[in-house]
DNA sequence: TCTAACTCCTGTAGTTGCTACAGGAGCAAG
DNA sequence: CTTGCTCCTGTAGCAACTACAGGAGTTAGA
């Protein structure tokens, strides 16, 4: 068994997100020792672990339970798994288009930014109604 | 002058937002009438027209407010201004690497999903230490 | 004139996923 | 016996709002 600080070492998770995952009920309960102290199981460890990756990946924090879920049930589920997948892939391709069209857009407003000229050219565009 | 509701629709940004606008010290409090209402002149609603298009170009609130607050001074900074739009273009060059860093491991993980076998490859991924 | 619908007011809580304290206590080594 | 480390609980903060609750004033129609 080990203490927090040895959990948070070796799943990379930090403390306070340890504490704060068991808070929001990500993970149970672990069992506490005589003096108060939370301590954690081989099995605790590789859930935080788990959940590390997921975060990695960019899951939201639901997504990551449920998918911890699924893992501990018997045959893990590919069908659920793969549709969560899929969703947050997705987004992520959303969030790049977004970017980009803001990236296209930040360009055009500044093209003719420090050409030398005395008035801003992207203050004026942003002044203009 | 303008009641916040009027205001809201001429500039795009919501009731609620204005408020927070003022609360942040973002636009300076506009005058009251007599009912206590919160009266806006076309300079405040430019303001907020102003900042509107920030926000739509991704530009976090604290630039929006410089930007704003350079375009009010006499003379429109452009090499301050052009250095706030660069790093906010850097930021949003970097957002998007590493959303195509996460697309690429999110594609990796899943690569063998739904191909009929009875374990999910990415929850064995995800569980490997 | 009354009433319903609308707008506005203040203040607080929720969102996401933590991080950073404050204030206190236990424990090991020198 | 003190120093330094880890741990505990509980609360506040981040970004940029959004969504109420609960109350009050305003406007239009019957």
């Amino acid at each position: 068994m080990f203490a927090i600080g040895e959990a948070s070492r070796q799943s990379g998770v930090g403390i306070e997100a340890i504490r704060f995952y068991e808070r929001e009920g990500i993970i149970p309960r672990p069992e506490r020792a005589a003096n108060n102290r939370r301590q954690y199981s081989k099995t605790d460890v590789g859930r935080l672990i788990f959940l590390k990756k997921c975060r990695d990946l960019g899951f939201p924090l639901a997504d990551a339970k449920a998918l911890l879920d699924l893992s501990e049930e018997h045959g893990a589920d590919c069908g659920t798994a793969s549709q969560i997948a899929a969703s947050h892939k997705q987004s992520i391709r959303k969030k790049i288009s977004d970017l980009k069209r803001l990236e296209r857009a930040l360009d055009e407003v500044t093209a003719n930014c420090l050409n030398g000229s005395w008035h801003c050219p992207m203050l004026l565009s942003l002044r203009e109604h």
